[in-house]
DNA sequence: CGCACTTTTGATCGATGTCAAGTATGGTGG
DNA sequence: CCACCATACTTGACATCGATCAAAAGTGCG
């Protein structure tokens, strides 16, 4: 994440196969008309690949792209000047974690890549020709950022007055949730790319106690935390433990457990 | 702030004077036009008064108005099932607190007033028709939610990653650069309607260790706090205690200490 | 004047951080 | 295919920030 943004490794590609995850993100948290998805997959974009530990997007700059994360995993992050990381959200493939520089100058934070992540970049003036001719599409991007918003305030509330089982708790279930909205957690079980120390950056917590936590939670059976996968095997237990209520998320439809 | 909403004490101004605020703050994250300006003097509005500890909206409900805070204090917030309550932000004169329920059905948290406050209320309907006639008032709409996923995020950082006295003095610093966005903090000087009780729940602290810490800071000379009102004597040195940046507020223009 | 609320103070406790060492684990090059 | 290295995980001992509890002292308001 301290390393130079990505230099080589950048392939072009009019149409990864990977463009549709863009379509579902959308669609699970609005609804879409057959053109407005056919305007999506035809956007362009430039495609390029990151390492865990690269900048996909260096806070301070004033981008003219916006990010799409196709494939793998990423964070929006920013350091303190004394180093301590705070990690503010998780990024799934179909996420754009940079939308706002549409509309804010400064990027004000940093998009880091945490496995092999394959992001595409739409240029902001694309962005802004769909807009104006999809005016369904422009409110999907609101709406978009605005439960981007109303997932930092469930953070808030996480770190605020949530001690670090219900934290660690309410992540799990948070995550797979917004893994299902995109089918990539099929039998409660998600891929986590997460060491316990970025887990630790994004709940306010140090590693060794996420660590702890997390042998509480294996022992109680609850869940299967290892190699970078997680199982929810109690889904309804660990709703209580984390307090967890779904409605921020805001999706349209929910897979039952 | 766990009574009844507000009952009586409505009031109906078709033009209350305080409208003007929100040109202000809306100016003080975008340009607009004179047009846009009177576009916004023109919405219909109906005012309500409320007292401390009101719910100027409930969280759950699905609205079909817009809030926007007049005059007086308010902020949002959220209770756990066990009582335990985060605030996430708070909002001085000219703020739309749940602009969020023009594209998102259910209000996932409560706006509470924290003195006497009055606040207006405008139908979704003439915000759609107002956003639909002025792009440019879309823009600073997506803006301002923007620029408030912005500050969700540095306070995500504060909590997580500050500890008690840089947070608070970080909490100082934004209110005082907000305050002076809409021009009611002169000399360094602003009303802080907040007891100590609250300070603590939007930092994630409690009420005694806040009170503490303001002590330190009154010795120290960085600030005066009494009586709900907050004086800056030192600012560069609050700003570097506090680690602040005032990036993340996105103001275009901002008053020199 | 009395009540409700807030601020202040002191004493104690506990959740979580820090430090340090040891143990997997996975990738790389020989 | 193995040895080695870097990284991540685990464990234990100990330190500390901030919570909690309780009570006193202000403050404002009817």
């Amino acid at each position: 994440m301290h390393q130079p943004v990505n230099r080589n490794a950048m392939l072009y590609i009019d149409r990864p196969p990977e463009r549709h995850r863009l379509v579902q993100k959308l669609q699970s948290i609005t609804e879409l008309t057959a053109e407005e998805r056919q305007a999506l997959l035809d956007l362009p974009m430039t495609v390029r690949s990151y390492t865990r530990g690269e900048d996909i997007v260096r806070g301070g700059g004033i981008p003219s792209e916006c990010c799409l994360i196709l494939d793998g995993f990423a964070c929006r992050y920013k350091l303190l000047p004394d180093g301590r990381r705070q990690i503010m959200a998780f990024h799934t493939p179909g996420d754009l974690p940079d939308l706002q520089s549409l509309h804010i100058q400064t990027l004000d934070h940093s998009v880091g890549a945490m496995m092999p992540t394959l992001a595409a970049f739409i240029p902001h003036a694309s962005m802004r020709t769909l807009t104006a001719r999809f005016p369904g599409l422009m409110h999907a991007f609101w709406r978009d950022t605005l439960i981007d918003a109303a997932v930092f305030r469930e953070w808030l509330i996480g770190i605020g007055r949530r001690d670090a089982h219900e934290r660690i708790a309410h992540l799990i279930c948070e995550m797979l949730l917004r893994f299902r909205g995109v089918e990539l957690a099929p039998d409660n079980t998600f891929r986590m790319p997460a060491t316990q120390g970025d887990i630790a950056d994004a709940l306010g917590l140090s590693n060794v106690h996420v660590n702890r936590v997390l042998q509480d939670l294996r022992r109680d059976k609850l869940i299967t935390w290892g190699n970078y996968t997680v199982s929810v095997l109690k889904w309804d237990e660990l709703q209580k433990r984390a307090l967890f209520d779904a409605t921020y998320l805001h999706q349209v439809s929910r897979a039952a457990a």
